[in-house]
DNA sequence: AACCATTACAACCGCACAACT
DNA sequence: GAGTTGTGCGGTTGTAATGGT
């Protein structure tokens, strides 16, 4: 994975590289980022076309500002992840994580008096006093475990009270319950 | 109009990890 | 199993745009 520094331009993107770049994603599918300064020419490196692609030429990604529905979701769901950005955008549509962890540390973080992007998520917090349902198995292999964490979790909801540490062996069952579980309904309307 | 400070966002960097050879 | 390659992630930096003086 040799990309000499010096031999790849850095900086803004222009309109013909971007084209370039659209073109090839266009002819080949996305993937095989490294190929691109070859079989195109460009002076960018793979990560740097991956990162263009994903993060603005993409046609999913959306633009413009951000909706209070998704100032709001994403800082529930930064409450209750921390600092996992591409988790967070996973699930706001049309929204990057790039995206989102510049308009947290731009806008939201300030709306909400936190000092700095080094804040430690709330979620891991060494003080953990939930009791959060048991997992994988249960969770997945039988609907009972799902409806528990289910319910675990509305409970929280309710209470407003969602700082789990995430650090612990219990962040896979919140995770997985987003993963398994929770559609954008149900998150947004739980959160 | 010119300069400086701040804001917003695009892009880069370093690291980690999985897949492949 | 070891090395290489490709990809993803989070933190950080760079820069254009905007606002204030």
């Amino acid at each position: 994975m040799e990309e000499k520094s010096g031999e790849y331009k850095k900086g803004l993107w222009s309109e013909e590289e971007d084209r370039i770049l659209m073109d090839y994603v266009r002819k080949h599918g996305k993937g095989k980022w490294n190929r691109i300064p070859k079989v195109t020419g460009l002076k960018r490196c793979g990560k740097s076309c991956r990162l263009r692609w994903l993060n603005y030429l993409n046609p999913g990604v959306k633009r413009g500002g951000f909706s209070d529905q998704e100032d709001d979701l994403i800082i529930r769901l930064h409450n209750l992840l921390g600092n996992r950005w591409s988790l967070i955008a996973g699930r706001v549509p049309g929204r990057t994580d790039n995206q989102v962890k510049n308009h947290w540390n731009t806008h939201l973080s300030k709306k909400l008096g936190i000092k700095n992007h080094k804040n430690k998520p709330a979620a891991s917090s060494s003080q953990s006093h939930h009791s959060i349902p048991k997992c994988r198995d249960d969770a997945t292999s039988s609907g009972t475990g799902s409806q528990e964490m289910e319910s675990w979790f509305w409970q929280c909801c309710n209470n407003n009270d969602l700082h789990f540490n995430l650090h612990t062996p219990t962040t896979v069952n919140v995770l997985e319950l987003l993963d398994h579980d929770m559609s954008l309904d149900f998150v947004s309307h739980a959160l």
